[in-house]
DNA sequence: CAGAGTCAATGAACCGGTTCCAAATCCGCT
DNA sequence: AGCGGATTTGGAACCGGTTCATTGACTCTG
């Protein structure tokens, strides 16, 4: 916190007796210029303590070296090692991180895309609480910089990344039906955004593929927290035909069904089968463990901060490009000992 | 993307019919403008679709309202409810935060610090790898902007949140001495860092209250990943003299030391005893539920960012302060049914 | 040795805001 | 009407870099 005057490009230019452009130029590794010079404006820099200043550095014409991510709450484990994977990517490439959550809300995501780009940030990585909306739609494809979106899907013309979550929850109901079950309840999010409707949309598939019909009271499409995972299951227990199977689809949502559980007095694997949306520690480790759909999320995180960075340098506009990461369904536990109980 | 050159502020005035200087104004709520010149800038902007470029904007004076945070490794579930939090209280504040993982190594973080300065951030919310390293206390100490320690206790006199690790550490060991073990196994994080320190101290200053002798080969203290917290669990469970209990003291490492429990045929509760370190999912819905210590991480993280605000606010050199949030052993599980067994 | 060509160095102009002094305008009062 | 003080407006200077047309020195060639 030293309240000295910082010294400029100007000062280590009087220091070395030469111009300023030549200051610039040995900053920026320009070719021409001669060692000496080189040499003599180091000295000067280190003897002044002379650090660039980014923000000046920005104006003319340089870029900010600035990327964002706005998601909706990136303390959900899944999304955590997407941003660190993707931090890591862009800070060895030079870049600095911008990060926010959004909580899901259309507004905060609209400001915080404003305020980005008033920062004149690079590149955004973001998910967006609804695909349909039109607002949100034309902003960020009206958007001055690149974005790419984690998992969503409409928008045809902006890159994104995505795990395949229609592939995982066929996986998933597979899995229960092969064990028996014909009534699976589903907990899930928001089907305004592209991973819960992708899951029911699988759910349906082999529902139908199986001939079985799909009671719409079993699908529970509103869990975007625990509190909320933990009502919704108990309300899918207190149905008179209640289900002998849940599918909790929702990212990170396995705690609060296991909570209504457990208050329930039912225990996964003897009295209800679960399989889990996203894998954890807890479906790992629990007893019994279960069976989790799992994808490798840093990979989706370095994917889309490296296309990102691909935008950036190649700012001409290509067709966009669509990696979807296969997900997998890890069974665990043991096998099921026979019919659905009540 | 679209590419036209966006609206300055000089275009704005020109078609307002005014000077800059009023437009400049109006855009900062300076009280000397006519609503009528208020009025006609507002129409030029909306016609203009003028945005402020937040980076010429910090280049006279105005500061940049930017905040960082550095940590460890924010894809850690307690860190990343810290940064949440803190990220919540800065946006409202219109503060952008940036963020980075130095995977507790010191050259990131120092070059983190540099980057951090370079761009003229305000103020910075960082953990450091090593409290007595003297080089990282003189960059820290010597910054040019406030900075905040977040579970770091060195450097006097800089602000600091953190958690009392040592008293939950106490109560963690007192907890499971009155279960009646005397040979307690610690997994425990690196003490060059204030967490692992204070935790070791309340270890042994129970241990010393009870008259129990130390054994120094049951204080492993290299736990920074679940990887290393398998491997030296492992490592104490496979000593002639093994353990009865274990404190799992590290942050998120009880996932780890739970595989090295299954891998050697162990179950918590019935062959060994746990408390750990931090709260979670995981530990609440185990069977059987583990105890753990447990403390208020958005409180830290909402403390941590008013404090830094603060010294943003007020950048008169005042005395550093220290808010040290209360930690509390939740106890969970059936209670212990014994004698220790082997 | 003149002329062309190469290369390093110079420093004014520029980026798009903010700041602030000076000028213009307005208003109330005698 | 004339004056003083307050308020609003104008616009040049500034922030600290980057860029680039220009200059100057030096080398190469015929």
């Amino acid at each position: 916190m030293t309240g000295i005057k910082k010294a400029t490009i100007r000062d280590v230019a009087a220091r070395a007796g030469l111009a300023l452009g030549t200051v610039s130029r040995v900053l920026n590794d320009h070719p021409s210029v001669t060692p000496q010079a080189r040499k003599s404006v180091q000295e000067a820099i280190e003897a002044l303590g002379y650090q660039r200043d980014a923000v000046a550095g920005s104006m003319r014409n340089a870029r900010t070296k600035m990327v964002a991510c706005a998601i909706r709450d990136f303390d959900i484990p899944a999304f955590a090692s997407y941003v660190k994977a993707a931090e890591g990517v862009f800070r060895r490439a030079g870049y600095t991180l911008l990060l926010a959550s959004t909580s899901n809300e259309k507004d905060v995501e609209l400001a915080l895309l404003r305020g980005f780009a008033q920062r004149r940030v690079e590149g955004v990585m973001m998910t967006m609480s609804d695909e349909a909306d039109a607002e949100l739609a034309e902003t960020i494809a009206g958007a001055p910089m690149p974005i790419v979106l984690i998992d969503r899907e409409l928008l045809p013309d902006v890159d994104r990344v995505m795990a395949d979550h229609q592939s995982g929850a066929e996986q998933a109901v597979q899995h229960l039906m092969s064990l028996g079950h014909r009534r699976i309840g589903m907990i899930v999010g928001d089907p305004a955004a592209y991973p819960s409707r992708s899951r029911i949309a699988g759910y349906r598939r082999v529902h139908a593929q199986r001939g079985v019909a799909v009671d719409e009271a079993l699908i529970r499409d509103h869990a975007l927290s625990n509190e909320i995972a933990f009502r919704e299951t108990c309300a899918l227990l207190s149905t008179a035909d209640r289900p002998t199977a849940l599918f909790v689809a929702a990212m990170d949502m396995l705690a609060g069904t296991l909570r209504a559980l457990r208050s329930n007095g039912l225990q996964p694997g003897r009295d209800i089968d679960l399989v889990a949306g996203s894998d954890s520690d807890l479906a790992e480790l629990g007893t019994p463990p279960i069976s989790a759909l799992s994808w490798d999320r840093a990979e989706m995180g370095r994917h889309a901060a490296e296309m990102l960075l691909d935008r950036i340098r190649d700012p001409q506009p290509r067709a966009p490009r669509c990696v979807r990461l296969p997900v997998s369904l890890v069974v665990r536990g043991r096998p099921y000992d026979g019919l659905p109980r009540r």
